[in-house]
DNA sequence: AACGAAAAATGTATGTCATACAGAGTTTTA
DNA sequence: TAAAACTCTGTATGACATACATTTTTCGTT
């Protein structure tokens, strides 16, 4: 495989697995794309994305740094590789219950998903390019979104509020239970002398209504998660069905 | 000013202002912690923040690097104190109109924020640390959210998710809208090829069904935010009012 | 008035990182 | 059998954050 800096193409084609017809010629690749973006991956898991350097990847095979690029362009595609490996396909849908169960579900999925890679979340640009793993997510997300009754461009809008406050509050839950040591304790404690009651007045009657001891943030924040999901569609039904 | 590798303390007392009773001994300081955070803003508001260095802003400044270390404990400090800089003081809450109308309006300030700064969501952690500024917004949400009538938690619970919603669609407009040369357009293509009807025959129908050509990124999205916010909100005002 | 402490500013140095480039070795095709 | 195509290695470069030691400036204290 020749070396390639790497465009739009090139991504896509690693990405969606065209065959990259190599010419046999050479002498036989002793890596693969899959054996770099799994080691990768595996750093990634164990000690977060700041610790995956092509240098750190490389010695996990035992190769040299440089001959990681014979198989992967640079390091930016190798981290799209890696968030498509991290992401198993999507559960499979179960038409047979209430539509709204389903997107439900799929919250809940891609909660915990994110929560099995921490570091997924912390990559700068997860937006744009977009793997078959992750499409197919969102293809069950449209899909459950859809069963609901809205019209087309409202199925994406709503499928992709629904995707974006999973993963803010996803974001949250992880930075909050993943501070080093007490720093979340005392974060929090900063946060409530800072939030004075007279510039802050609504945030400080929350802050201090709220139990003042260690508080379970994944739960409390799944659990809001949860509640914006089930009003979201509410609204959605509401919407659907004008009378009822 | 004492060099300092910044724990929480020094975080707050620089984001938050807290005097730094400086001594008054040595050599007069040229430089101040705000005509840092200032250069370093133009930079990333002209160039993305990928060129914002710590070299980069001390020439800028004709200083060394090092002397910016006298002022500013390490660069995520800086990016902290940049956010916080770019963040205005929230509109004034019209307490006169509608409830709802005050979300909007605060859904459309602070997508005109994110819009304004392109960098901010492409900083990895916008997350926990929170400046004044950002908890001022926070706060003007929070009280426009409070005046429906929601119980305390779910304020918050509902709070974060418009927060959340409002980031994630805006990083997509951002990332759509910022491609370099026709990338967008490129890719478009490349989704519409990729999404093939038999793995992804809902999106396949979605992206069909919508216009083929040119559609406007940042337009539409900002139209899915705002009815998801819609909706959303239609399922908070069910949820105050059983009856109804 | 002089000295020394404190702080600002500089210069140099280190270690990490992505990646360019050249060359050496290997395999297949012409 | 020669050359093309490819893999792998080694070395090199340029950014970058930041540690450390040194110089310079200013002020409080004697």
């Amino acid at each position: 495989m020749p070396r390639d800096t790497g465009g739009l193409a090139r991504t896509v084609e690693l990405l969606w697995g065209v065959s990259t017809s190599r010419g046999t010629r050479g002498p036989r690749p002793g890596l693969s794309v899959e054996a770099i973006t799994r080691a990768a991956l595996a750093i990634a898991d164990a000690e977060g994305i700041g610790a995956v350097s092509m240098q750190r990847v490389a010695k996990d095979l035992d190769y040299t740094t440089m001959s990681l690029y014979n198989y992967v362009p640079s390091k930016d595609q190798l981290i799209e590789l890696m968030i498509d490996a991290a992401t198993p396909p999507p559960p499979v849908p179960d038409d047979g219950d209430d539509w709204r169960d389903g997107v439900e579900r799929w919250v809940r999925a891609t909660w915990d998903l994110y929560h099995a890679h921490r570091w997924v979340l912390k990559v700068p640009t997860v937006n744009v390019p977009i793997g078959p793993n992750q499409m197919a997510w969102f293809e069950a997300l449209l899909h459950a979104l859809s069963r609901g009754g809205l019209e087309g461009a409202e199925v994406m809008a709503i499928a992709q509020h629904i995707l974006a406050s999973t993963r803010g509050q996803a974001a949250l839950s992880i930075d909050l239970t993943t501070e080093q040591d007490g720093t979340t304790a005392e974060f929090s404690e900063a946060l409530r002398k800072l939030a004075t009651p007279d510039r802050f007045p609504t945030l400080h009657g929350l802050l201090t209504a709220a139990e003042p001891g260690g508080f379970d943030a994944g739960a409390e924040l799944y659990a809001g998660l949860r509640l914006g999901v089930r009003l979201l569609l509410d609204g959605v039904e509401g919407h659907v069905r004008p009378g009822a």
